[in-house]
DNA sequence: AACGAATATTCCTGTCAAGGAATATTTTAA
DNA sequence: TTAAAATATTCCTTGACAGGAATATTCGTT
């Protein structure tokens, strides 16, 4: 059980874990968007859309097409599902599992003892 | 749709980026511990455990309870559950949805001709 | 009261990432 | 070929953050 999930990139964390990129994130919800349109509907700065888009693109969030002059960028459904997938481990933590507390704290009386 | 999942504290992503953190996480999936156990099991030294427990803590995402010397650690809930009820924001792209590009390329023709 | 174990906190330092501004690149249109 | 639009890239500066080492704190034990 070391590598619990092989499919998630873990620094996928890292680049949602910016605002601007989970703007973006967010807003590409919606639908695939040219670089520009995203900048004017967050009020980033071009250079700045870009490379948020880049490290999203990095980490395989989004991907690009190209068409004529513009970029668009649309949503990779992978990551999500490995996070998703990653958040399952802790599925039976969410359901409030009654954690053994208890036999914890008699783990740490018996070792006193020794 | 201003405020899409209320209950979900975006820190939580930055606070679990970390990789000892998320380490730290993982490891009380498994119940809790005492800060002394997670440093020995992850190979910390004590006074980052403390710390990075203390972000996990600051965010909600671990809970602290006292006994004796030790402070016992243990996963909260509700940030897992909001991380899940953040992503399934996401569901109909994790479900590979037929996204309308088309519909989109089409827009930027007419935006053209304007 | 004094000591030791467990934990928290402080200070310092280096690293890394994000924003600003300018510039390079690519593509279309004239 | 030149100009203009859309996007990417570079350089610089600054702020945040993580680790190291030392120290403070808290609690039980004797």
């Amino acid at each position: 059980m070391s590598g619990k999930n092989p499919g998630m990139d873990m620094t996928t964390l890292s680049a949602l874990a910016e605002p601007n990129r989970r703007d973006i994130v967010e807003l590409l919800c919606g639908g695939p968007l040219t670089v520009g349109e995203i900048a004017d509907r967050l009020g980033l700065r071009q250079p700045q859309a870009s490379k948020h888009l880049k490290v999203l693109s990095d980490n395989g969030i989004v991907e690009v097409m190209a068409e004529a002059n513009r970029r668009i960028y649309k949503l990779r459904p992978e990551p999500f599902q490995a996070l998703d997938s990653w958040l399952k481990s802790f599925r039976h933590v969410m359901e409030g599992r009654i954690d053994n507390l208890e036999d914890y704290l008699r783990e740490l009386q018996n070792q006193k003892k020794s």
